[in-house]
RNA sequence: GCCCCCGUCGUCUAAUGGUUAGGACACCAGACUUUCAAUCUGCCAACAGGAGUUCGAUUCUCCUCGGGGGUACCA
């Protein structure tokens, strides 16, 4: 080991890490946000410190309470829980910014009584006019003209009714700060202008409450996405006033979270339907399989597995392991990982998840358990385990077992189905009818049913297995996709079984003719 | 324009100053099977490029290229 070994020595975490979530209810839950979430959540458990959860309401014109209410119901559906914050309450609330205005305007007040932030008149089209006028790019941001400002040219504005935003003065030097997941990152001095932290009609910014915020909640490992690395240096300059001014006693460590990516080389939009979490739970993700999956963006559990449970990440977990390139969100990955943990599920668990799917579905008659009929918890315990291993996502559970519930007599074969249909399947039908009509009731058992319909189909009557149990299966189930059939036929019993096969008998001709025509 | 981040199979990733660069998803092929799924087997597939350091770089440094973000009185 050479002394550069100091280059790539991993950052000590504090001892007793708090670290926190504080999203702004703006929107739909999106899965970025949940990564973020679940990192912050990850991170506390493993070193058993404390998560703070607390709400960045201070956008008036974009909050909404419905907003505010899904991330809630996001984080307790996935199991993410917090020490400190929303609902549980803490020794820094209120949790909500919208309720902490004074705490926001009387630190506004020191910093600007301590001459770290100043008065500033300028309006958006005087600032772009004085660019404009130095031959200096439109993005090159405001120009720092408030600051030399004298008491009477102040007077002067005030006297002309304007009203100052407050800014923060930025100091001319590099700014440092080492990444967590990045390392140490530099920005030029210069390139960060002084920054508004209140409005002129006295709303604080973000820029204000949430490094405030993070103070006094004694935050001291920020992991937040890759979207606020740039107002990273202002915050730390901020920080560098509140210790002074004795509000903060630290400068939190950072770690920046890598974006999730969507199609194409575009950040994640929270337009897209792949990145809203409450479309993906429609879908039938289970929280084990999307959290899983979520976690595997930007870190990785080991080299050689990928399937772990949540309390298998928390005792792995180390931000510092998180990598710092971007991740596209594929959707056929996390479905088939949320397939491997809906295959892990307890059979009752994987029920009882289903019910409220096979409701939606018009499936069932109640969305849980206990208020399903007999005859419904009956079917669904003696189809779950056929059912389970051949479902990837929880909303195909009601085409799986649709069939097996439904007291329809006569299922119309779906489009799939129709297609296993042949001009000898009236035949096999017939002669199947013929040979189960002889079944006693208490003969009438998967095992035996393809014993006895192997031996006179297959054997006898010459027909290949799938000529002979193609046809049988879509009466049965009317669908392409099933149950095992032979299973499904014990668990719809003998008089179903036949008069499914009955009904498609006198409709199969049509069904063939109409398509001979297409 | 300026500032910042990122760059290993199509995608998510592992590892390493010396390896046949590993796994997973997807894909393709095969086995099994009454369908689908599952399972098993196999196939395809990557260190962006160029310099430098070094006996030796995918790994360290620099440059280029490429991608992304910021440059708000949003967060």
């Amino acid at each position: 080991m050479s002394d550069d070994s100091e280059k790539t020595a991993r950052q000590e975490l504090p001892k007793d890490v708090r670290v926190r979530f504080c999203p702004s209810p703006t929107g739909i839950p999106h899965v970025g946000m949940v990564r973020t979430a679940l990192f912050n959540w990850a991170e506390a458990r493993h070193t058993g410190g404390k998560l703070i959860f607390r709400i960045e309401d201070t956008d008036n014109a974009r909050d909404t309470d419905k907003s505010f209410h899904q991330i809630v119901d996001a984080l307790k559906w996935l199991g993410i829980d917090w020490d400190e914050g929303i609902e549980v309450g803490g020794p820094d609330a209120p949790y909500f910014q919208s309720q902490r205005g004074d705490i926001y305007a009387k630190i506004a007040k020191q910093l600007l009584d301590a001459g770290y932030a100043y008065e500033s008149y300028s309006t958006a089209e005087e600032i772009e006019e004085r660019n404009k006028k130095a031959g200096r790019p439109a993005q090159f941001g405001y120009d720092g003209y408030d600051r030399t400002l004298t008491d009477e040219q102040k007077a002067q504005f005030k006297a002309e009714g304007r009203k100052p935003a407050l800014r923060i003065k930025m100091p001319d030097e590099d700014i440092t700060f080492n990444d967590l997941i990045r390392g140490p990152i530099t920005f030029k001095a210069g390139s960060v202008p002084d920054y508004v932290i209140v409005r002129p009609n006295g709303d604080p910014l973000y820029t204000l409450t949430n490094p405030v915020d993070d103070a006094l909640m004694r935050v001291n490992v920020v992991l937040r996405g890759e979207d606020l690395l740039s107002s990273t240096p202002r915050q730390i300059v901020l920080y560098r006033y509140l210790i002074k001014l004795g509000i903060a006693s630290i400068i939190p460590q950072f770690g920046h979270l890598p974006y999730v990516m969507g199609k194409g080389h575009k950040k994640l939009s929270k337009r897209d339907p792949q990145s809203n979490l409450f479309l993906l739970r429609d879908q039938g993700f289970i929280k084990e399989g999307l959290l899983n999956y979520l976690a595997e963006l930007g870190w990785s559990y080991s080299a050689d597995q990928d399937i772990f449970s949540m309390d298998q990440m928390v005792k792995k977990f180390d931000v510092r392991d998180v990598k710092a390139n971007p991740a596209h969100f594929d959707i056929d990955k996390a479905i088939a990982i949320n397939a491997e943990h809906i295959r892990m599920l307890d059979p009752q668990d994987f029920i009882n998840r289903s019910i409220p799917y096979l409701k939606k579905d018009g499936i069932v008659s109640a969305d849980n358990w206990d208020q399903l009929t007999g005859h419904e918890q009956e079917i669904l315990r003696a189809a779950a385990p056929l059912v389970q291993p051949r479902v990837r996502l929880l909303s195909e559970v009601s085409g799986m077992v649709g069939s097996l519930l439904s007291n329809e007599e006569y299922l119309a074969p779906e489009k799939g189905a129709i297609k296993q249909l042949k001009s000898d399947s009236p035949d096999v039908l017939d002669a199947s009818i013929k040979v189960l009509n002889g079944v006693s009731d208490d003969q009438w058992k998967a095992h035996d049913l393809h014993v006895l319909l192997t031996d006179q189909l297959v054997d006898k009557a010459g027909y290949k297995p799938r000529k002979a149990f193609g046809p049988i299966r879509v009466a049965v189930s009317g669908r392409r996709v099933s149950p095992p059939l032979f299973q499904s036929m014990e668990i719809i019993g003998k008089t179903m079984t036949i008069a499914r096969l009955t009904n498609l008998r006198t409709h199969i001709a049509d069904i063939l003719a109409s398509k001979a025509q297409q």
